[in-house]
DNA sequence: TAGCCTACCTGTAACGTTTCAGATTTGGGA
DNA sequence: TCCCAAATCTGAAACGTTACAGGTAGGCTA
């Protein structure tokens, strides 16, 4: 039987759909003379429809604007099209986040999945936004950050089966996709930089340890190059890139009013250096003559402090992007281990 | 019939739920010997349902760690239980954003209500996400910024009952909940503060023209302190507060470099501020000295920058928290007038 | 011709919740 | 004693979707 597109028969038992509710599968099904369960497969493409009743139920679609309600999909399938980041809500004074945001985003908007945000305070445990997400099935898919080299919540996922991706890595033999700055590189290379200028006592400001682990890539490839160029370092103890900018800054006063203080630091945040900056110029040093700064800056606001330092740029946006990449292919069943990223650092002296 | 805790007798043709699986209604229903539609109630404290009954069905529900499933109800009764944060995707150098969604979600984790971001690019059309979210019913409520004057979005959403709060007003005769910083007082104060400094030719950098609101409020502020101090004005053409940062220092270069440029001058953005002062000294002009700069920022980042100047301190996680209580008052059904909300300016002469 | 396979389509049930329209019990008043 | 109202509780239906287990028609094989 060849149907044609005016051979509308009311099934019976199927009252009309109220004209300005929002359609349904019934309400395309009843134009077409379908069944639901036809009208459902026809546009899912499904190989058991009729090519030509395909065309048909998918015009309909089209022209009343058919929408599939997430509620009815997500209590049927158990699917909820929903991406979570998890993050912590600390204070920012530049915008990191939200361009990961952005980035994500992108990706997602071009897909069927939402975002949903979902912070935790710095003081509570991150363990806890997750639990919630997995007990109530808020979402396919997660993205997270501050990685720590043992992660609870790599591992409650992970055992648990539900995709993630997370910004940083683990160290923890669970491979599990990932985005990561290539921070390892980044110190390495900022430590040459600072000994191309002459600078042979250096010094770094890190995440903090041993809580997150990038950490360990910074100073692995910090100690790398402080070795291969028969420098020496200099501590700095009690900040991190966590710490107040205020304290921060004092902290570097007094170290740089040492007796034997630095005069080559590398900063792994693009806000730390601008306290650092503080810092040094409150002990009386001159930055590009008693001491250089290289610092790493996920925003392009270093540009526009004075004095002007060496800079890494750290592309948050495309993190975000690559991120959401890595949980759609996760959900979609791809191999963990084809979905780790890194990015590399990328210098810049903005010294003009 | 007094019913006591051990009696529960299984109801007929009612299979013991599997153990392991997310607890539903019926699985307390079994538990406690009763109706579903009875455990709904008492959980929601129904007048109808006996005191004994509630205490009972709630001990189970919170023993066994309930949660109600999301999608269920959502298909039921057509609440999301989602606010949706539409912003535009701008790429941000200072921490505007991620702060406003801390401060929204700092007031949502206290309700059932999950927050959605739909960012949407900037060359596109501000009404297509609010038309996709209307259209498909994916939130309950919406916060919205960059409001306009005469804002479409805001129409549609009244003329189709849509709770929403705005951050910034609009001039169209509709009374809609918002929050605003109050950015009149805080032209009016930085421009006395300047004559107070002697400064009497002022300048302004302000919103883009006229699209935003507080472009408005900007110039009634900043006209009323000029003309009270007897001051005249110098008009800052071609850049406003969206323009690219390099492009803003480099017309900021040219305005200092003319004849009669500005010996004082008002900036609402705090990223804007960064390039005005890199425009300004590029004319070699000192600031403090040839010209002052008063400026609003949203995020603590100008106290490390220098030259040091005045700043007004926008709270943004605050109105974050602002703008949430008002869409969920507005969605309880709270007169939008209620809703209305203003912050004032803060000021810190940050030059030490 | 019968039987079978393929191609296409169908109704029913189920996900978890709330609403609707009763059902049952209890206590009190006449 | 009977009846009524109030106080509690109940099953069935519905929201929109997909999965399951068929159903029908036509063509091909034997």
């Amino acid at each position: 039987m060849k149907t044609t597109e005016g051979d509308q028969k009311p099934v019976s038992g199927m009252a009309e759909p109220v004209e300005g509710e929002r359609p349904t599968l019934k309400t395309i099904a009843f134009m077409a003379g379908l069944g639901v369960t036809t009208v459902s497969r026809a546009l899912k493409d499904a190989p058991e429809i009729g090519q030509a009743t395909k065309n048909r139920v998918q015009l309909i679609a089209k022209q009343i604007g058919y929408r599939p309600n997430r509620a009815g999909v997500r209590l049927r399938t158990g699917k909820t099209n929903v991406i979570s980041l998890v993050l912590n809500a600390q204070s920012e004074i530049m915008g990191l986040t939200s361009n990961m945001v952005y980035g994500i985003s992108e990706v997602l908007s071009e897909t069927p999945y939402h975002l949903t945000v979902t912070p935790y305070s710095v003081k509570n445990d991150p363990m806890q936004p997750i639990r919630y997400i997995v007990e109530t099935g808020s979402a396919d898919g997660i993205i997270m950050s501050r990685t720590e080299p043992n992660d609870a919540r790599v591992r409650y996922l992970t055992e648990h089966g539900i995709p993630f991706a997370t910004h940083g890595r683990t160290e923890m033999g669970i491979e599990h996709p990932f985005h990561d700055f290539d921070n390892e590189t980044f110190a390495y290379l900022s430590v040459k930089s600072l000994l191309a200028r002459g600078r042979r006592r250096i010094a770094m400001l890190a995440g903090p340890s041993p809580s997150v682990t990038y950490y360990r890539h910074l100073h692995r490839g910090f100690s790398r190059a402080v070795e291969e160029g028969g420098a020496s370092t200099v501590a700095v103890s009690d900040i991190d890139v966590d710490t107040s900018l205020g304290r921060m800054r004092n902290r570097m006063e007094e170290i740089m009013s040492a007796s034997n203080g630095p005069d080559g630091i590398v900063c792994c945040s693009g806000s730390a250096a601008i306290a650092l900056v503080a810092g040094i110029e409150a002990a009386g040093l001159k930055i590009g003559g008693d001491v250089d700064l290289v610092s790493k800056q996920s925003t392009d606001v270093l540009q526009w402090f004075r004095p002007q330092i060496i800079v890494f740029n750290e592309d948050v946006r495309h993190a975000g992007r690559e991120l959401a990449r890595a949980v759609l292919r996760r959900i979609a069943g791809v191999d963990a281990r084809e979905l780790q990223s890194l990015s590399y650092p990328d210098e810049h002296d903005l010294r003009s």
